[in-house]
DNA sequence: CAGGCTAGTTGGAACGTTCAAATCATGCCA
DNA sequence: TGGCATGATTTGAACGTTCCAACTAGCCTG
């Protein structure tokens, strides 16, 4: 117990640096922060002198004396963690793992759910972050207008429907989504495409009938169009699938809102005795991991190219309401929509840019510490 | 455009208060951390003050202060988030509500994948943050060991099996909860009750199936006791699932070392002809959006006390390697195990400190945003 | 009534960095 | 050679808080 816990080992500040380099205080930093204004023997003599003394820049420090945090907040829902489809998990890791490109970091924190906006307030009052990423919206979200008017930078993951001119946000456009799916769906040779979307006035959900619809219509389809709606609940979502197939002509497929109501849609194929893929063609949407074990073909948002556009925009001076980022989720194909048996690999229209770490393969399990182990066992 | 973007808003600072309330900087500080050392009456003063000017200390200058951020790193993996079963999301964000009773919050980085601990030692040498929480534990784990010997504070969800003398460890007691899961069974009237695991050399799923084992024998059934083994993987644990039901007597069920096994299972029930519930029993384990969605039993890990231990664990002081907490899972019931048809509600044994917020049955989707627009509208 | 003790309060200093302005060579041109 | 711009470097001050030691007034004790 020498130093004790927290960070108490003395670490080297800039002071030692510039003594050991021979130089003032102002020149070490200068050589970090403004390396032009430092003549190049001096500047490596600094650096080296860093690299030895193994100086880091005291954080605090800075935000105290630069007035600015660089951290962002990002409020993180208990209501919704770990769910099918709860694409913010992943927004979290890629937003986290972009923020060092932007010499940022984010800091969690969950909302005042009486007094929502209070939670923002207290973490941005002792200057702990300097602006929001909010990973949903909410109808009537009084959030964004706050911050316009508190002046405080931010950005949204989801446009915001009630208030087209609000921008500062990312989404991913499900209605071009929806035209790729129709557009996989007929060159695989499937004759009749379906929806079974939710009930109409979720504006995500209207947004992506119509990519169906305008799907179907560059298709030369449009005549096929037959459609069932279903809450997100699987009961209800396999009783509407079952309608679906008792109208949908042989040879046809269904394009689903979600993952989980083409879940429903494959058991309601099987319940009629068919095999999803060969007989009837169903698409999701999310690329959850039940689409994954389940070997159903779905949307996957580019939550990567979100992420960098999400700090694009957070970090762009001044309110402009103009800056906002729609980006097209690409589609994984798999088994629900291959008519003849192929092997189970990877789709070949996967995202291009998908982060280079994620292994072809890895099975996930309870814990991700455990699937890990077995393998290296 | 008054002031610009950032935390550029002058806000009230101690010595605004002191003046306000006619005191010494000091005081108003006293005031806030050692209000003991202040007469009644002048913290009155202050507080009033404080109040009236909406003043909040500045995170920096007490960081930088006291020599401590009162932050933590978690390190966010791109390889898992959004998984299956991936219980890190939902105990990230039940760390996030809990630390504000620990006046502290949570930085998230990644980690850098060739010098794992380089992550660990830039962000720390930065002060940003004094110490860390390991969400998973690999096999052959550096971290610990390298914590320890730096004097990090540190604690780590799952046990750190490698080293059993290394402690600081918060996990869920998968063996007692596989007991707890047998005992259901068998007062459901299942009569055998056979495992579905994964192959033997992997910690946890040994620990799991040493509760099967035990729970079978506290019932006396241990003569009953028939395994398979399959990988984290769907279609080779439902073809393991089918031999098991070969051998499976009639009025069995089926035990599982996962979500993903359990739903092979439910899948190999069905291709038997069988219902899940009624024929066959079915357990799964970590409680998942699949388990929900296809009214799986399973056992569900208890997050929310497992992130307040975790926090009581990080916050001891010194580097005592006896910290632990070893916490029991508790069963969240559904129609697979329920032999008698009956309304899908919820589970009566769930876990009675869940989250209040937790609304019983919401539907969640693609996005989070989306579906409270639906119900709202 | 000197001396000491306590509760309450205060001012100086420090945490480690960057901003702003001052200093100091150096070279160029008139 | 004096004046002046230019580049490189340094010094003083400040960011907002808490640590530490000092101070005061009041009260008790011997």
């Amino acid at each position: 117990m020498a130093s004790g816990p927290g960070q108490s080992r003395d670490r080297a500040t800039i002071i030692d640096v510039a003594a050991a380099a021979g130089v003032s205080r102002q020149t070490v930093s200068n050589a970090l922060n403004n390396p032009d204004r430092v003549a190049p023997g001096t500047l490596m003599r600094v650096h080296r002198e860093i690299e030895r003394l193994g100086f880091s820049p005291n954080a605090a420090a800075q935000q105290l004396r630069r007035r600015k945090a660089s951290a962002y907040g990002f409020e993180v829902n208990p209501s919704g963690a770990g769910k099918m489809g709860h694409i913010l998990d992943g927004f979290l890791v890629e937003l986290t793992v972009a923020a060092p490109d932007h010499s940022c970091h984010l800091v969690t924190f969950a909302p005042n759910l009486s007094r929502l906006l209070d939670g923002y307030d207290r973490i941005l009052s002792t200057g702990l972050v300097d602006g929001f990423v909010l990973g949903d919206t909410r109808h009537d979200d009084p959030r964004p207008a706050w911050l316009l008017a508190n002046e405080v930078p931010f950005v949204t993951f989801g446009r915001i429907w009630d208030n087209p001119e609000m921008g500062r946000w990312v989404d991913v456009d499900g209605r071009a989504g929806m035209e790729v799916a129709v557009e996989h769906l007929v060159a695989q040779g499937y004759t009749a495409i379906a929806y079974l979307g939710w009930p109409d006035g979720s504006p995500v959900g209207d947004d992506r009938r119509r990519g169906w619809l305008s799907g179907l219509a560059d298709a030369g389809l449009a005549d096929t169009a037959i459609a069932e709606e279903a809450v997100q609940d699987l009961t209800v979502a396999t009783a509407a699938a079952e309608r679906l197939l008792d109208r949908l002509p042989s040879g046809g497929a269904i394009l689903c809102a979600s993952d989980l109501l083409a879940l429903g849609a494959l058991r309601a194929v099987r319940n009629h005795g068919l095999e999803p893929g060969r007989d009837v063609g169903v698409v999701g949407f999310d690329d959850s991991d039940v689409a994954e074990a389940l070997q159903l073909t779905s949307l996957r948002q580019p939550l990567q190219d979100a992420a960098a556009e999400a700090w694009r925009i957070v970090h762009a001076k001044g309110t402009d309401l103009s800056l906002t980022a729609l980006l097209a989720p690409t589609l994984t194909v798999r088994a629900s929509t291959t008519p003849t048996p192929q092997s189970p690999n990877e789709s070949p229209t996967q995202s291009p840019n998908q982060s280079p770490v994620h292994p072809p393969r890895r099975p996930p399990l309870g814990r991700t510490a455990y699937p890990s182990l077995e393998e290296q066992q």
